[in-house]
DNA sequence: TCTGGGGTCCTAGGACCC
DNA sequence: TCTGGGGTCCTAGGACCC
C-alpha cells in the first residue's frame, strides 16, 4: 500500500520570522543575511526582494546592488530556534514519524493516522492553520508516497499553499520540471546532464540506469530513479546522533599575522570542545579548513587513538595541523575553521587525574602524529605557537579581536 | 558585487594487513 | 623477480542540503 507522506516546509523561514514580530515588515523587500556592505550572503529574501533577483546564497552586496532600497535585517538565530522548536513540535501531533530537515521543514509519514488526523490533506489544512494561529507563520506543504515527491511538490507549492501527488501519477508529475527541481541534483549534474542533451526530469529518468552509472556513479542511478518518483527511503523518527561538530569564520578582511590566525583557532577549539562536552563525545579526528585571499581551500585531519575533547588538546591538534598548511604556504588567510569528526561516546568520569592524564595523553598523542606526518620542523613551530597563545596575555587581546570584531557569523534558513 | 556557516554523504588513492 | 587479491582505515576534496 502507498504511504502518505507530507513535506512541511516555513515559506522564507527568517523574513517571515521578522515579519511575524514587526508586522511594518509585511509586504516589503527584506533581505536577512549580515552586514549588506561585508563579506556575507543572503540567507533569506522575501518575495518582494526577489522580484530584484535576490535569492539565497547571493552575496549581500550583490543584493544591495540589485535592491538598494530593500531592509536588511541581520537575523535573530534564538529567535528562530524557538520557533523552529514550536513549529516540530505542531507536527509531533500529527505522527510520531517526523523527521526534520533542519530549521523550517520536516517530513511526516502519516500512513495510518487516518483515524487520528484525518485524510492527508485534512491534515495538512490543519497544520497549516496551526501554524498559521500559533505562530504566525506562513507554511507549505507537499502530499506525495514518496519522500522526493513530497518534496518537490512542497516547492510548487510555495507560497501559503498545498499540492498533492496522487499515488500513480509521480513520474508523469516530474517529468515536465527542470532538473534542478529535484533535490540532490545540484549545479554539477545538471551542468554534465546539459551536455548531454538532458534537461528535463522525464528525459533523465527515461536514460538507462547502466550508462548513467558508468557516467556519475551510484549518484546517477539513485538520480534516474528519483526522476521518476521512485524513492524508497523511509521518514526516520528521532533526531540522530551529530557526526560532526565544527566552527569556521571568514575575516573581514584577510589575515596573515600567525598569533591572530593561531588565537581564533584557539577560540574555536575551545568553541567545538564545549559543544563535545555538552553532547557527551569525543572525537577521533580533528581537522582544519583554512582559505586563501583566492578562494582556493585546504583542510588537514589527524585521527587519534585516544579521542579527544579538552580544549588543549584540540587545539594542539589543530595548531599543528594549521603550522603544517602554513609552512607551505603563506598567502593571506580569508576563512579559517576547526572541525571534530569520528565522534565517539565519552567514557565514563574518571578520577580528576585519570581525566587529565587522558587528556594529556590526547594532547601529545596530536602532535605526535602531526609530526610523523609532516616533520619535526613544522611541529616544532607549532609547540611554539601553543604555548605562545594557551600561554600569554597576548593572545586574549588578538582572540578577541579575531571573534567579536573580525568575524561576523551568520547563517541560513 | 566576489563567493557564510553548519552539516551529511561519497569518492579515490594510499597505507597496511593477512 | 616483477609481483596476488581482499578488506579496512585514513586522508583530501567535492557535491549537496538548509
Amino acid at each position: 500500500m502507498a504511504r502518505s507522506i507530507l513535506h512541511v516546509d516555513l515559506d522564507a523561514f527568517f523574513v517571515s520570522a521578522e515579519q511575524a514580530r514587526e508586522p511594518s515588515l509585511r509586504g516589503k523587500a527584506v533581505i536577512v543575511g549580515g552586514n549588506p556592505d561585508g563579506r556575507g550572503v543572503v540567507a533569506t529574501a522575501s518575495y518582494e526582494a526577489r522580484v530584484f533577483g535576490v535569492r539565497s546564497g547571493m552575496p549581500l552586496r550583490t543584493a544591495k546592488r540589485l535592491a538598494p532600497d530593500a531592509t536588511f535585517v541581520r537575523g535573530d538565530f534564538d529567535l528562530y530556534a524557538d520557533l523552529s522548536r514550536h513549529f516540530h513540535a505542531i507536527l509531533r501531533d500529527y505522527s510520531p514519524l517526523v523527521e526534520s530537515g533542519g530549521l523550517d521543514e520536516a517530513y511526516i509519514d502519516v500512513t495510518g493516522c487516518e483515524a487520528i488526523v484525518g485524510t492527508p490533506s485534512e491534515a495538512a489544512a490543519s497544520i497549516r492553520r496551526r501554524v498559521r494561529v500559533e505562530l504566525d507563520l506562513p507554511v507549505s506543504v507537499g502530499i506525495a508516497a514518496t519522500k522526493v515527491v513530497a518534496k518537490v511538490a512542497s516547492d510548487r507549492a510555495k507560497p501559503d499553499g498545498v499540492c498533492e501527488v496522487p499515488a500513480g501519477t509521480e513520474a508523469a508529475f516530474l517529468a515536465p520540471l527542470p532538473l534542478r527541481d529535484l533535490p540532490l541534483l545540484g549545479p554539477s549534474m545538471e551542468a554534465r546532464l546539459v551536455q548531454l542533451g538532458v534537461t528535463t526530469l522525464g528525459q533523465l529518468a527515461a536514460l538507462p540506469a547502466a550508462s548513467l552509472e558508468a557516467t556519475f556513479g551510484k549518484h546517477g542511478r539513485f538520480a534516474a530513479l528519483r526522476a521518476a518518483g521512485i524513492d524508497p527511503s523511509r521518514v526516520a523518527g528521532g533526531p540522530g546522533e551529530a557526526k560532526s561538530m565544527s566552527r569556521e569564520g571568514t575575516f573581514a578582511s584577510d589575515v596573515s599575522e600567525p598569533a591572530h590566525l593561531l588565537a581564533v583557532l584557539r577560540g574555536f577549539s575551545e568553541s567545538v570542545g564545549a559543544q563535545l562536552r555538552r553532547h557527551g563525545r569525543r572525537a577521533r579526528t580533528v581537522t582544519v579548513k583554512v582559505r586563501f585571499e583566492d578562494f582556493s581551500t585546504v583542510s588537514r585531519s589527524v585521527t587519534l587513538d585516544s579521542p579527544a575533547n579538552s580544549d588543549d588538546a584540540l587545539f594542539a591538534a589543530a595548531a599543528a595541523l594549521f603550522e603544517a598548511v602554513r609552512a607551505r604556504d603563506h598567502r593571506p588567510v580569508r576563512l579559517i575553521g576547526v572541525g571534530a569528526s569520528n565522534l565517539v561516546p565519552d567514557a565514563v568520569q574518571l578520577s580528576l587525574d585519570a581525566t587529565a592524564a587522558r587528556s594529556q595523553d590526547a594532547l601529545s598523542e596530536a602532535v605526535d602524529r602531526v609530526r610523523r606526518k609532516y616533520g619535526r620542523k613544522v611541529i616544532q613551530t607549532g609547540r611554539t605557537a601553543f604555548d605562545r597563545v594557551t600561554g600569554g596575555a597576548a593572545w586574549r587581546h588578538e582572540r578577541s579581536l579575531g571573534l567579536s570584531s573580525q568575524i561576523e557569523p551568520t547563517a541560513h534558513d
